[in-house]
DNA sequence: TTATGTGAACCGGTTCACAGCT
DNA sequence: AGCTGTGAACCGGTTCACATAA
């Protein structure tokens, strides 16, 4: 469901480039791929923005789902793993618009650290309990190898993150009250094969 | 559901690394972290792996599994986009285990065209309908700017792609015999954010 | 009249309870 | 007895139908 805010929102906001101030549910629902009660009904659980015969105020609808995304307030972040998947991370212009900001690179191999990735000089993952309160980052992105994570998310968790954006393929076990997310590639393409497989010829 | 199947593949593949033959549905479940009538329903879809009494042979129920998500075969692929993102996909080693070849890449920056990625030669995506048919690739990777993905879309189903994995942030309108599936960052980071908010204190 | 917001019906996927096989 | 396979109950999320407001 929060998937379906990310894309109301992109639509809002290219619906506010092309200059239209307001925006029916049906309207949006079309742009976003999705039926108009839906829109609403995902609307109605945060409150009611809208204006019956009218439609919502398309500035102020976008601001209201940013700041349910939590897309109104600055997050800092910092990535481990300065591997090609940290590379293309580190250089992801979505950091900008979600207000995220890495503040740190970490890693453990030593032919890595010291180099400069996106401009960010790349630390000993050793350091992680300092960089985590000198940058006061609330979220840790993970784009390490498969075998190194679990033991990493739990020096994560120790330090002190409460959120974890995970790209390693494996199923991370943390405390219910570290939030986590995880981006898998391998179910990605497997989706595909298997339902190309599965398709009428 | 094919996420939970990836899932206990893994689960099954690290088993086998370890020399065990015989899994029972509750122990697989409890690695994979899901209930155990689960993953026997989801198994149920496909046919009757398992013996009563007994639990899987785990050789068995892996190729199983690989042959349900198409593993058992080769895929040809060509990624399209040679930017960080793209960089990062031609490296990315989950491929070779899923059977997937990526047999070209495919860019519009003529600065980027002629350049190696991963020991393949940049061509020139004005390239597309050839390169598709000398390939035989039947799988696109797009993984180039949100706002040239929709145009670039529509080339690769009319290059005769089909099967998509879709890395820019947009929804993709396709004609329903091509099979879709996008990663979405924003979402991811939007998902943790959103969470985070809305965690208990 | 137009378009939102929402209780109620609906539906698909998850879980339960147990039948069936070894 | 042990563990799988599955119809039936359950549940949460989607859709419908309509009350409500401009």
């Amino acid at each position: 469901m929060v998937g379906r805010l990310s894309v109301y929102l992109r639509q809002l906001e290219s619906l506010l480039d092309e200059g239209t101030a307001r925006v029916s549910s049906s309207r949006l629902a079309e742009l976003s791929a999705v039926k108009a009660t839906q829109l609403r009904k995902d609307l109605s659980h945060f409150g009611s923005f809208g204006v019956r015969g009218l439609g919502y105020e398309i500035s102020e609808l976008a601001a209201e789902i940013k700041a349910i995304l939590g897309l109104d307030r600055k997050w800092n972040a910092v990535l481990f793993g300065a591997g090609s998947l940290g590379h293309a991370l580190a250089g992801y212009r979505g950091f900008a618009r979600h207000n995220i900001e890495i503040r740190a690179i970490l890693d453990s191999d030593s032919r890595k650290i010291g180099k400069r990735v996106a401009n960010i000089v790349v630390e000993d993952v050793a350091r992680i309990d300092d960089v985590r309160k000198s940058t006061g980052a609330q979220i840790a992105v993970v784009a390490v190898p498969a075998l190194a994570a679990p033991e990493l998310a739990e020096r994560i968790v120790k330090a002190g993150f409460r959120g974890i954006v995970n790209f390693a393929p494996v199923r991370l076990r943390l405390p219910p009250d570290v939030v986590l997310y995880s981006v898998d590639l391998a179910t990605a393409f497997e989706n595909v094969t298997f339902r190309f497989r599965n398709a009428p010829a």
